[in-house]
DNA sequence: GGCTGTAGTTGACGCGGATCAAGGCAAGTG
DNA sequence: CACTTGCCTTGATCCGCGTCAACTACAGCC
């Protein structure tokens, strides 16, 4: 009972979908995966983290995952399909706080407040590991290596948090965007020079701080100067090095 | 053996100096307090965070506490005084990451790399309390209170890196900044009104992304707007709703 | 077919804030 | 004391990017 391509209609590169192993090894690309293996696969703490995860979904595009106020119950690590966070202020104004990708995790900056302070939006069609935290702390206190695995994955996230920060010229900005995502594909299997954007101009604009028509001319100009492909949404990197050296003040060293 | 007021020459408001208590409770605004109250102040694990806890101090300003690229041992809880965090990249231009006042944590967005992303600059003279964070994390997964502190911890920080997110015109963001400041020593015992400013205006531009002159500017009109008294690095908040107004698409809700 | 709505691209113009430059003030130093 | 150095303030100029606008492309719908 496996859905298999639920974004649809990628003709050229392959669809960035984590395809689940068995009931045991069930997310090759799984947020937890690292975990699980520290762990051992084969402990009987690894029923436990089977016991406390549910998987939901599908979310279709323009869906809520949780909405701003929620109480704080869970995270949910993206199995397939593609995630913005988001503020709206109260006159309105959207801010996208980042986009999350297949294996990685949404939901840890509710743990202080305990109610959810972003809105979360599927911006295609998307399936979760949905993981009580409640439950995953529980399991945290009994098993180092999942402990260990939320104190790693809420420190990294401190980590990208900063690639926004600075002020850097919209080349610079866009350039970064692009080789950040190319890395995270890749960190996860996927291709690094060719991928699809699931997010709009406007969310790519809102997200780097600077408007939709910006983000538009610098792409049709990285692809006049030949470090691009795009079409649409479909993108490929033909000059990774340029591009890196372009982004490279706000890329990690 | 307690020196009293390391930053000296402060005539006015009171000094935001975290006394430390007897040995026992060493901290009254220390960044665990509340995972000691939690845990019941008497409990013998309370034992063990005095263990793994180390004074260290003083550093003066402009000292280092870590550098970028240091292995990750420790957390670092401010007792006294103040820190910038920051990053600089290969042009040696530096980017400011946050400001740390009395009873807050610096040194968690080195768990995942597991070397310091950062540096840490004390900004006047400053006092730590420095946790080995191995020993830290044995102790969370024995005591329940220690390991949610930590979670909450890397949570809190992980939603006041959006306070620089989107993109606010430089009155929004000067507001916004003195506000948070306002808050933060408000949550600490401090006064929320009347406080000195240990950052230059250069650190406060850097970390807010404005040039020098737009941070001194804004102060000079919030001044003659009636909203502050400035005079130095002494700062009085004459309108703390009139700020907070100025600021309000920057600030929690 | 025509109508409507959404997303993206491209051009023209203006503004907010960066940059450049000059000067003031306080603390440290020989 | 004069001199330097660092920090801050204020004024003048300039430019990157936001804003406004027009246009294209495409999908869904009746």
């Amino acid at each position: 009972m496996q859905s298999k391509h639920p974004a649809g209609r990628l003709p050229e590169p392959p669809s960035p979908i984590a395809d689940d192993g068995d009931e045991t090894h069930f997310c090759g690309t799984c947020a937890f995966s690292s975990a699980c293996i520290a762990a051992g696969y084969h402990k009987p703490e690894l029923a436990e983290l089977q016991c406390l995860v549910e998987h939901v979904g599908p979310f279709r595009a323009g869906e809520h995952i949780f909405r701003t106020g929620d109480p704080f119950r869970a995270i949910f690590a993206v199995r397939s399909g593609t995630v913005k966070t988001r503020m709206v202020d109260k006159e309105g104004r959207e801010q996208v706080l980042g986009f999350y990708l297949p294996g990685e995790v949404i939901g840890l900056n509710a743990i202080y407040p305990e109610h959810f302070p972003c809105d979360a939006v599927a911006l295609d069609t998307t399936f979760f590991c949905r993981f009580s935290f409640p439950a995953m702390s529980a399991l945290a206190s009994r098993v180092p290596a999942v402990q260990k695995h939320l104190f790693r994955m809420l420190s990294k996230e401190l980590g990208s948090a900063s690639l926004l920060a600075g002020d850097h010229s919209a080349d610079e900005r866009v350039a970064a965007f692009l080789m950040d995502l190319a890395g995270r594909y890749a960190a996860r299997g996927f291709s690094a020079t060719r991928f699809h954007l699931s997010m709009s101009r406007g969310d790519i604009a809102n997200y780097l701080r600077l408007a939709a028509e910006t983000v538009s001319r610098v792409l049709s100009r990285f692809r006049s100067q030949g470090l691009i492909q795009i079409e649409g949404r479909e993108l490929e990197l033909l000059d990774p090095p340029g591009l890196r050296q372009t982004g490279q003040a706000l890329l990690p060293r």
